[in-house]
DNA sequence: ACACCTGTACGAAGATTGTCGTTGACAATC
DNA sequence: GATTGTCAACGACAATCTTCGTACAGGTGT
């Protein structure tokens, strides 16, 4: 009973959520139909209209009529989604280490040239920004 | 109905289950007191144990006799974890970019320039890497 | 008008999570 | 040998998540 209930905090998604804000995400918007369509149509339409209003009642999409459908949208940006996800599992299963994170995720994965430099950059911009403080 | 729920897929841990995981993770291994010592004794006794429990059912933990308790150590490894979470945060979320995954991890952390350089030689080895190849 | 579409709303059912209360086993101590 | 303390097992309960079935509303075509 901490009583941290509050719905303030965003909190995570569940996975089926999240399937539904990746394709709100990437395409902008949609339609029950156009999001079920992008799910493969391996869930029934009422099932996506179902987790599409849960979503608007935690705040985390919003709707307007489009004819006589619903079209839906993000209200959270990905971006922030993203980072409150990767705060989770640093603190969680990399103990606070953005090194270990970092490890792990270029582990399993190929890059090429061009993408491992543009993530130096992203080191580089991130060290001078330390620098001017 | 798509029937590809087999419970043979690991998927992720909820937060409360991760909370416990990551005790274990940090400690190697821990009696129901023990992580419940760690995790500040804001639940109960009962609680923990019935998350071990059900852990335990996932096959995320198991656990050995030791005296009269039982000590429970993590059966699956923390970075394993950590890759499939990070993996469906890259496809859910950053549509696949771990580039940009890296600039919003970076974007609300301060790091020291050891960091960076770490950082930076770990993506100096995935290059290599990707060379041998 | 009537029968269909297309779409939303309502609500229920099953599974899982998270929280415990209670019980019972076992051993140490008085 | 009665009491107390530690600890696992069981089962209950409420909250969520996920999936739909069913019902209802507004157009469309004949």
């Amino acid at each position: 009973m901490t009583g941290q209930r509050g719905k303030r905090e965003p909190k995570g998604f569940t996975d089926r959520e999240l399937d539904i804000m990746s394709v709100l995400w990437r395409e902008g918007s949609g339609t029950v139909t156009e999001v079920r369509e992008a799910l493969g149509e391996e869930v029934g339409y009422t099932t996506v209209l179902k987790m599409l209003q849960i979503l608007e009642e935690k705040g985390a999409v919003g709707h307007e009529q489009e004819g006589r459908a619903y079209r839906y949208f993000p209200l959270v940006e990905s971006v922030r989604a993203g980072g409150r996800a990767l705060t989770r599992i640093v603190n969680k299963i990399f103990h606070g280490s953005a090194e270990r994170l970092l490890a792990t995720l270029v582990e399993d994965r190929e890059f090429s040239a061009e993408e491992i430099e543009r993530m130096r950059s992203i080191l580089d911009r991130a060290e001078r920004r330390g620098d001017e403080k």
